[in-house]
DNA sequence: AAGCCTCTCAACCGCGAAGTA
DNA sequence: TTACTTCGCGGTTGAGAGGCT
């Protein structure tokens, strides 16, 4: 494609696949297991490069794929995730069970992508720069933190998205008078006292974990990096980060607010861990449809 | 019927993060 | 701590299908 090989490619097969190349996959991970995708051809006899197997089994061949028809909901969220996330399509994708990322991306760029152009343009409010759905907009380099044993907030300085590097999660932090999980439930924070709101799971989390400040007894903490880092890398107040377990596979999602605060009344945020956070530390489509479409979500 | 254009989507790419020695 | 390797991500490409003239 009129770029250099990023490995030696020679003798190796491209373009797509053929279905006795699948079939060696399939039957190979079955087997053997996902990883190792630099060796995995070597040892399945497949004339490929590790990524380009890697990327065959996570888009097409694992077995828990949805593939075509995207129901109206699923558009739905997309469109709402996009606008919170941006083009970080594996956050996205993580939130649509069986859902690949490129599946999702090509469906934006090919379908939602023009459709909610042409409605911004009927609209006749311009694009901003400031819009994180810009094509300016580039979270190439900041990537989201994904499958961390705890995940940090993050700033965000308009327009661009600053994440940062995982830390032990050490504590726990939660408002006087929040709900707190209990001994089976994940540990989600409330830190008021950093941002208006926000969540972070920690999918290792045990109630061990769970301390109480020993001055007051309703105040937990989640400590995620130390309060240092807070105040010199949080913009505070910005947005919120959120963690749904889903699944098996922890995800993450910095939610943010692309132009105001987002604000959390202690109900919503009740009624958001009631309908988020008690069933078995996932949360499924339903739950998180009900979240962005209620109507405290910007 | 043939040629051109547009659209879709599987696959490739480079880059940065994470992991390991 | 550093260097190197591996993985995962988002951007981009190009082949093929289908529509249009």
């Amino acid at each position: 494609m009129g770029r250099s090989p990023c490995c030696s490619k020679e003798g190796l097969n491209r373009g797509a696949w053929t279905a006795l190349e699948d079939k060696i996959l399939t039957s190979y991970i079955k087997a053997h297991g996902e990883g190792k995708w630099r060796n995995l051809p070597k040892r399945a006899g497949l004339k490929r490069c590790g990524k380009s197997c890697r990327l065959r089994w996570l888009n097409y061949l694992r077995p828990d794929i949805k593939r075509g028809n995207i129901s109206v909901d699923e558009e739905e969220l997309i469109v709402r995730l996009h606008k919170l996330l941006g083009n970080r399509w594996s956050l996205i994708a993580g939130r649509l069970p069986g859902r690949t990322d490129n599946e999702i991306k090509n469906y934006w760029n090919t379908t939602l992508g023009k459709k909610l152009a042409k409605a911004d343009r009927s609209s006749s409010s311009p694009p901003s720069s400031k819009d994180i759905n810009h094509p300016s907009f580039k979270s190439r380099s900041k990537r989201p933190v994904s499958k961390l044993s705890c995940s940090l907030s993050a700033k965000a300085t308009r327009p661009q998205v600053t994440r940062y590097k995982p830390l032990e999660c050490t504590k726990v932090l939660a408002s006087a008078g929040s709900s707190l999980p209990n001994k089976n439930q994940s540990l989600y924070s409330i830190t008021p006292e950093y941002s208006p709101f926000q969540a972070n799971y920690c999918p290792n989390g045990s109630a061990s974990e769970l301390g109480q400040d020993s001055e007051n007894p309703r105040t937990h903490h989640v400590h995620c990096g130390t309060h240092d880092d807070h105040l010199q890398e949080n913009c505070v107040g910005d947005f919120g980060l959120i963690n749904f377990g889903y699944g098996n596979e922890f995800n993450t999602a910095n939610i943010m607010c692309a132009d105001q605060p987002l604000i959390v009344e202690q109900e919503m945020l009740e009624n958001w861990t009631s309908v988020c956070v008690e069933e078995k530390d996932t949360l499924d489509l339903d739950s998180l449809a009900y979240l962005l479409n209620s109507e405290e979500w910007p």
